[in-house]
RNA sequence: GUCUCCUUCGUCUAGUGGUUAGGACACCGGGUUUUCAACCCGGCAACAGGGGUUCGACUCCCCUAGGAGAUGCCA
């Protein structure tokens, strides 16, 4: 049975390359019918953040991850937060103690830094000297007595080499030499990541270790580690990083980095899903379409990529566009909601009141938008408690003058409100038949109205916005378009 | 500095010794048209460099360069 695990550290707001790397880990687990799990290591007290925790789930949810065992539903290997499972690591410490493969450190921090800064400037390699490796009994004793502070570190092996097989990168070697007895319990009694994190992943059983790259140079311990305690280690997948475009780290400089941030600018979650599933990733030379069910159906671990990859907004935006324009519009409606409040355009009484209003205003500008955050932008003219002509000078196109453009709204106004059934159709068919008879270029008819209608010159089709305003509106705005015309006679 | 990993169009990628090196986004041009989109058609554009191996290298090996990560009592 296939076990995997997302396993962040509760620090801020679940970042986009950490939500990658949990979809990869769960995609492996459900194509496989196996376990996905997700464990809080929240074992650095100092830089741990309250809401973290509740953002790193709802951000998983959002874009359908969902969990078999984990901190809030328990599971048969609870508690699945690493705080809550101190007293585990402190015992297994001393377990590798006793085995011989770890010793107390009472080095304090202040020499630790010091030797470091000798060892840069000597340009030797950096790293603890095990100066406490080879304490004798009554050294240890009497430090004990003294009560004085200690770290655990692994007795890592001083010759020959490790090597772990990469499930993407394949067989990673280093030389011992290299390695350092890294800590594994801090001097304040909570283990570091690399002893929970591999006492964890045995005990609850994960069969294979899915996470970022930079992991990479830790492995090797980690092997040690599990070696130490007689343990078979789990299969290592480390998927590339996220880069930023440019290069380098993806920061707040360069848009959304949080999956909050992602959601809050409008991105649905499917386009975001989709998105990064193929950042490092691939299923042929063509689909660029995935939904969670054939993302499922489809990963393998063989066909991710080598080679970090660089974070595209252009194509992500492009997707969403796509999966905006999937939608109905009651889905639209109730997704784009928050975003219609936010702008301050309708109350959620409003948007209540106008459902079905709102419901024909959608198609109009679905395929015009990529983000969900430019509904109200789009739709404000619709509502008359916003209406104004906002760009005055366009009620008379280039080819016109005032007088022309006057008459032309006139006759529009006139014939519009003959039209019985106010259908787009039979609006087209008499702003048709307008064209012939005044002999003014579709141009010139269009941008009037369109302006006196809408208050812009770019909108939604001419036909199907008047129809959805309603004849109504539509005269009324034209009026207010004629009397400003008249009113001024002259546009500067 | 040392160690490890990585390297196909601007970007995401397909490719597993013999291909006109394919697709997508972006960009450019055209079509449709009522503005803006959407849509359709077309175009631009890549195997980091150098050595090998081989009848033949994008594909295998080595070196260099560039990029990333690690080098924490952070994860």
């Amino acid at each position: 049975m296939v076990r995997t695990r997302f396993a962040p550290s509760p620090t801020g707001f679940l970042h986009i390359g950490g939500l990658r790397t949990a979809l990869f880990s769960y995609l492996f687990a459900r194509h496989n019918g196996g376990i996905f799990i997700l464990r809080i290591e929240d074992t650095d007290r100092t830089r741990y953040i309250e809401e973290a925790m509740t953002d790193i789930m709802e951000s998983l949810k959002w874009v359908g991850i969902e969990w078999d065992e984990g901190p809030d539903i328990g599971g048969p290997y609870a508690p699945y937060k690493q705080s809550e499972r101190k007293d585990i690591y402190l015992q297994h410490a001393e377990e590798l103690i006793k085995r011989g493969n770890a010793y107390k450190c009472f080095c304090s921090q202040e020499r630790l830094e010091k030797l470091r800064e000798e060892q840069r400037k000597r340009g030797e390699k950096i790293g603890y000297d095990r100066h406490c490796r080879n304490l004798s009994e009554e050294d240890i004793k009497r430090y004990e007595s003294e009560n004085k502070p200690y770290v655990i570190r692994l007795k890592a092996p001083l010759s020959g080499e490790t090597n772990f097989n990469d499930l993407i990168r394949g067989k990673i070697t280093v030389s011992n030499e290299t390695l350092d007895d890294i800590v594994l319990i801090k001097s304040d009694g909570f283990p570091t990541y690399h002893l929970a994190n591999i006492v964890d992943d045995h005990l609850m059983r994960i069969t294979h270790v899915i996470r970022g790259e930079e992991w990479i140079s830790s492995t090797p311990k980690h092997v040690i580690l599990y070696q130490s305690f007689g343990w078979e280690p789990p299969f290592f997948a480390h998927v590339p990083v996220i880069l930023a475009p440019g290069g380098g780290k993806l920061s707040k400089r360069h848009g959304a980095t949080t999956v909050k941030e992602f959601r809050e600018k409008g991105y649905l979650s499917e386009a975001v899903l989709n998105f990064i599933a193929l950042l490092g990733w691939s299923y042929d030379d063509k689909t660029e379409i995935f939904s969670m069910e054939d993302l499922i159906k489809y990963f393998t671990i063989e066909k991710i990529n080598k080679a970090s990859a660089v974070f595209s907004y252009d194509k992500l935006d492009w997707y969403n566009g796509v999966y905006i324009r999937k939608k109905s519009p009651e889905e639209l409606l109730e997704l784009g909601k928050p975003f219609i409040i936010k702008a301050d355009l309708l109350t959620e009484d409003e948007i209540e009141a106008n459902r079905d209003y709102l419901l024909k205003i959608i198609p109009l500008i679905q395929e015009r938008i990529k983000l969900l955050s430019e509904i109200p932008e789009k739709i404000w003219f619709f509502f008359d408690r916003h209406f104004e002509i906002r760009e005055k000078k366009e009620l008379v196109p280039k080819g016109l003058d005032i007088s022309q453009a006057l008459d032309l709204l006139k006759k529009a106004r006139k014939g519009l409100e003959k039209i019985e059934t106010f259908t787009k159709d039979n609006i087209e068919e008499f702003i048709r038949g307008l064209m012939e008879e005044t002999g003014f270029k579709t141009k010139q008819i269009f941008m009037p109205l369109r302006v006196a209608v809408t208050g812009t010159r770019v909108s939604p089709g001419l036909f199907e916005t008047m129809e959805v305003l309603g004849k109504k509106r539509v005269l009324d705005r034209i009026s207010k378009a004629i009397y400003y015309l008249e009113d001024r006679k002259s546009l500067e």
